[in-house]
DNA sequence: GCGGTCCGCGCCCTCTGCTGGGGTACA
DNA sequence: ATGTACCCCAGCAGAGGGCGCGGACCGC
């Protein structure tokens, strides 16, 4: 762990803290050396990872079956230990300590030991002992879960500290003990003698030959987990124990030019009183034991907001006023610190990234936005919802979830003033409903054209993955693995003639029109009429000749040829004769197209795009119009004419879509402009002649 | 004391993708 | 009339980019 020394003391506490408070999230961390003196980190996957790369100074117990124990995990700085303990099975031991009832973990060369009593708990007595013999770490941070051992359980709890020789004691309740003022920290002294060789049995102080100070920190761990971590200070300040007992630092008390100490290589450092910094310079010292006191002398005049220094206060006032001194040299933007500044050109413009994944090639910014990444690597969802089972990787997540159970929509559409939970739904809102030129994706493998992309995706996964597993048509035996192939493929059975005449060459797609077929070779007729008793083979024909043998205001349809006016009674004589007659076929021709132009118009979007797509057909020179149509809905409503036969009936039965396209005459309107590879444009027309999503082109 | 630099936290945004209900066409 | 299929649409969450701002450290 060299790579630690480069790193910020505090940060290094803070850091190793919360990656080992994560059991199964990260690996031992590992510091990379950055730019700009950058400590970047990495953390291990799983508990047993953490364990195959323990550093140095770190031990663990081994795990015989059934027992319980801890095991503990040391990340060590010159100043400074971190223990995690978790509760694992203890391996059996023996020795001295077993000796004394006392179990002992496997001690790793050069590192801490810890000693467990008797039955693997911790409720009574927890040794660490040195095992490198250096100075005593003066800080030990044990994290424990929760689930373990309640804060207030842990205050009560006798810790055993050895360095060398020495041993420390302390044990709630004991005189030594001075309970900090501080209760949200619960700083506690204690004391340590340097000749005790053996841990005593049952806690307490022992008897010390040389006084050390040491203060013990039980705190609750960051909010939402489930730990407790305790800091054992050195504070080596030969001073009155009563100056000691208050935990608010006393910058002018508390003199830090007393708490230099010679180092091993002569050089004089010194000591802050109240965490692990040290400095070579008594003024580095006194500058930094200002960051203990909640001394911020410095106001806002604007906000009264106070600050510990003028540089703090004058970036605040610059957030008021709006100076931004440090400008970006390749755009526009300014910024209140030349931080900012680096920040926004590391972003925008060098696109250098200092902070690196070592397990994807994500690469950042800030180390914020790694720290954030790592997240979804680990898993670890820190932010939990309150009101349900969700939790979120980063604040903002939670804060946006929150909005599912408060019902607030803050984005609101300015045109039709719908409101959206999110701005990116509000977005694509406006794209789809009020924006022209709306972007379309086409599918690849057919002629479907869908507003969203993930829908296109949707649609690509359900019509067109392969599937395993076949499907049969059920019209006949062949087998797809694509349901649009199947699809396809079923759609040419619809206009199959099943059924066949067993008397002529005859055949039709339904069976009713078979039945009624086959009348003409039984010669059975039981539609009678009841008037004349006239009998027909189809109910339509009787229907034709109730309508305009019986009927007093029939009035018959007349068909005019558009050369000559002469009239017919049935619309093909009409066509034969038009054909034949001498006044003009260019115009019968345009005419007649005209009038088919003037019935037909689509139902719906599809029907409009096949209608679009067939006109090339329908102007071909020797195109059949169709009968023309008066009104209605439906066949029952046709005016077939006297002439009409059974086999035109049966050919409008036979096509109903053809029926259903000339009698419908409104409805939405779609017609496809233009049509890129993967992106199409689609205008649709509404009844009213509205042009929803485009400009209205008519291409027919 | 001051300025530069780095750091961490918070906030907001965009892009992306999945999901399920609604509407409609169709069999 | 009814069931099914499919597109449209809003809701929602994951991931990441960018910036605001205060704090801490360090060198001058």
């Amino acid at each position: 762990m060299a790579g630690t020394e480069a790193c910020d003391p505090l940060e290094q506490f803070t850091k190793i803290k919360e990656l080992e408070l994560m059991p199964g999230k990260a690996p031992e961390e590992e510091r990379v050396e950055g730019e700009h003196g950058v400590c970047r980190e990495k953390g291990p996957s799983s508990p047993g990872e953490a364990e195959a790369e323990l550093p140095q100074g770190a031990l663990q117990t081994q795990v015989p079956e059934g027992e319980a124990a801890l095991m503990l995990a040391t990340a060590e700085e010159s100043e400074k230990q971190i223990l995690t303990l978790q509760a694992v099975s203890l391996m059996s031991e023996d020795g001295e300590l077993q000796d004394m009832g006392w179990l002992t973990p496997q001690l790793q060369e050069g590192g801490l030991q810890v000693l467990v009593p008797p039955g693997g708990g911790l409720e009574s007595l927890l040794w660490v002992e040195d095992g490198s013999q250096q100075s005593l770490h003066p800080y030990v941070a044990i994290d424990i879960p929760e689930e373990l051992y309640s804060l207030q359980e842990m205050e009560m709890m006798q810790f055993q500290v050895l360095e060398e020789n020495v041993a420390v004691a302390m044990a709630s309740g004991d005189s030594a003990l001075l309970a900090s003022p501080d209760e949200s920290t619960r700083l506690i002294k204690f004391e340590t003698g340097q000749e005790e060789a053996q841990p005593p049995a049952g806690g307490g102080v022992e008897e010390n030959t040389q006084k050390q100070i040491f203060f013990l920190e039980a705190r609750p761990g960051d909010e939402g987990r489930n730990e407790i971590v305790l800091t054992i200070s050195n504070l080596n300040i030969a001073e009155p124990e009563d100056q000691l007992a208050s935990s608010q630092p006393r910058a002018e008390e508390n003199r830090p030019a007393e708490n230099g100490k010679e180092t091993q290589g002569g050089k004089r450092t010194f000591q802050c009183d109240f965490c692990a910094f040290a400095s070579s310079r008594i003024s580095s010292l006194n500058r930094h034991v200002k960051t203990h006191t909640s001394e911020k002398p410095h106001m806002c005049h604007l906000c009264l907001k106070a600050f510990r220094t003028v540089t703090l206060l004058r970036n605040h006032v610059n957030t008021h006023t709006g100076t931004r001194p440090y400008k970006c040299g390749d755009c526009d933007m300014a910024f209140v610190t030349s931080g900012e500044l680096v920040r926004h050109r590391r972003y925008k413009h060098t696109h250098e990234k200092p902070f690196k994944c070592s397990m994807c090639k994500y690469a950042s910014v800030e180390a914020s936005k790694l720290k954030r990444h790592i997240r979804s690597h680990t898993g670890e969802r820190p932010f939990q919802c309150r009101l349900c089972s969700y939790a979120s990787k980063d604040t903002y997540k939670l804060k946006r979830h929150m909005r599912t159970h408060s019902g607030e929509k803050p984005y609101e559409c300015h045109v039709c003033h719908a409101r959206f939970t999110q701005s990116g739904t509000m977005k694509i809102h406006i794209l789809q409903k009020h924006s022209e030129n709306v972007p379309k994706y086409q599918c690849p493998h057919c002629a479907t054209v869908i507003a969203r992309k993930s829908d296109l995706r949707v649609h690509l996964r359900n019509l067109h993955t392969y599937r395993a597993t076949g499907v049969t048509c059920r019209f006949c035996s062949t087998v797809f693995h694509e349901r649009y192939a199947l699809i396809q493929h079923q759609k040419t059975h619809k206009n199959e003639k099943k059924f066949r005449c067993e008397h002529c060459s005859y055949a039709c797609k339904q069976e009713r029109h078979m039945t009624a077929h086959t009348r003409t070779h039984t010669g059975e007729k039981p539609f009678i009429c009841q008037v004349c008793s006239k009998c027909f083979r189809q109910k339509q024909l009787l229907n034709v000749h109730v309508k305009k043998c019986h009927e007093t205001n029939f009035t018959p349809t007349v068909h005019e040829c558009p050369k000559c006016a002469k009239g017919f009674s049935r619309w093909n004589n009409m066509q034969r004769h038009s054909e034949k007659c001498d006044s003009g076929q260019e115009q019968s021709a345009s005419s007649a197209k005209g009038e088919r132009m003037k019935r037909k118009k689509p139902a719906t979007p599809k029907e409009a795009l096949k209608g679009a797509e067939a006109t090339a057909e329908e102007q071909s020179p020797g195109e059949t119009l169709p009968p023309p149509v008066t009104g209605g809905e439906g066949t029952a409503a046709l005016d077939l004419g006297a002439g009409a036969t059974c086999e035109m009936i049966l050919s409008m039965l036979d096509n109903p879509e053809e029926s259903l396209e000339q009698t419908q005459t409104e409805g939405q309107f779609t017609k496809r402009l233009s049509c890129a590879p993967q992106m199409a444009q689609v205008t649709k027309m509404r009844n009213d002649g509205e042009s929803v999503t485009g400009q209205r082109t008519e291409e027919t």
